[in-house]
DNA sequence: CGTTGACTTCGAGTCGACTCCAATTCCTAG
DNA sequence: CTAGGAATTGGAGTCGACTCGAAGTCAACG
């Protein structure tokens, strides 16, 4: 049945995912793959596409914020096999809606700075840009109820 | 004319911008203050609302990935004085540019996460979530073409 | 056989941005 | 006068996530 997959050197998984050699490395001591890696007759470490599939969605993860232990975390859940969905779904959920809010806090944070580069802009065109900064940031910051630090 | 201000002590900034007294000590070192910081005759900061105003704006550079001393950077033109603000302007814009493709870098991740969760939820919903990760995480990264290290 | 060159290991180093410590000083209230 | 609380300073420590160095191994090529 299983026909023997193309295996893959790490610095071919590295060009397919972007991740160095290095950093490679270091997931595996971190535990961040399900399987052990395996190794070719030379001690050499030998990838499957799977787990290139794996790296990148893990990628994703990391770019988005996810931290290590995390990602651990989802990897120790399906590593123990079918049963515990719910709670990879939870973490999985919860993950999303921390990245939803920082596209939303980072899409304001956008404006207020594109905002900016308007007001330039402007007084730019205008002839007027030395009048920019006479006393203080010319562009105001909506103040936002500062970070009341969340009881918990 | 200028009628003294109401002038803020550090734990007053530290409430009204969300940044710790050990942080806007940081700043001051770090030359993120276009005045210096001035000081009451018993040696301690004397913030204004100006200050403050400036503080939000940094807080918003901070908050979109823009390094402290592309920040610095900043300050110093304003310094400076008028006839430098082209330069503001391209620095401000390089940075909007940046914060721009992040947003849109991080919708995109946000929406592969968002499908595999809605996959995790659609599987739960149908009993059959035990069939997840039979073989590889179940949910494809289009593979964008993997990061050719831009030649600069 | 000798030399590449890609790999291995372990441990250490780096980087940015805080974050905190210890000792000291100052103001205010009791 | 004294105790408490909020500042001050310089320097050190922390944290997460890599990133790298050094020394060694192995297969293949000429």
């Amino acid at each position: 049945m299983a026909v023997a997959e193309r295996t893959l050197s790490i610095s071919e998984v590295s060009a397919r995912t972007g991740l160095s050699a290095y950093t490679l490395r270091f997931y595996e001591r971190e535990g961040l793959f399900v399987q052990p890696v395996r190794r070719n007759s030379a001690g050499r470490r030998v990838f499957t596409s799977q787990e290139v599939e794996w790296l990148r969605v893990c990628s994703k993860f990391r770019d988005t914020g996810m931290s290590l232990p995390d990602i651990r975390r989802y990897v120790e859940l399906v590593r123990e096999g079918p049963g515990n969905e719910e709670e990879r779904f939870a973490l999985l959920r919860n993950h999303e809606q921390k990245v939803r809010s920082r596209v939303e806090e980072l899409q304001q944070a956008h404006e207020v700075i594109e905002a900016k580069v308007a007001l330039y802009a402007r007084h730019l065109a205008a002839g007027s840009a030395d009048g920019l900064w006479r006393n203080g940031p010319e562009c105001t910051v909506p103040e936002d109820a500062q970070d009341p630090p969340a009881s918990a």
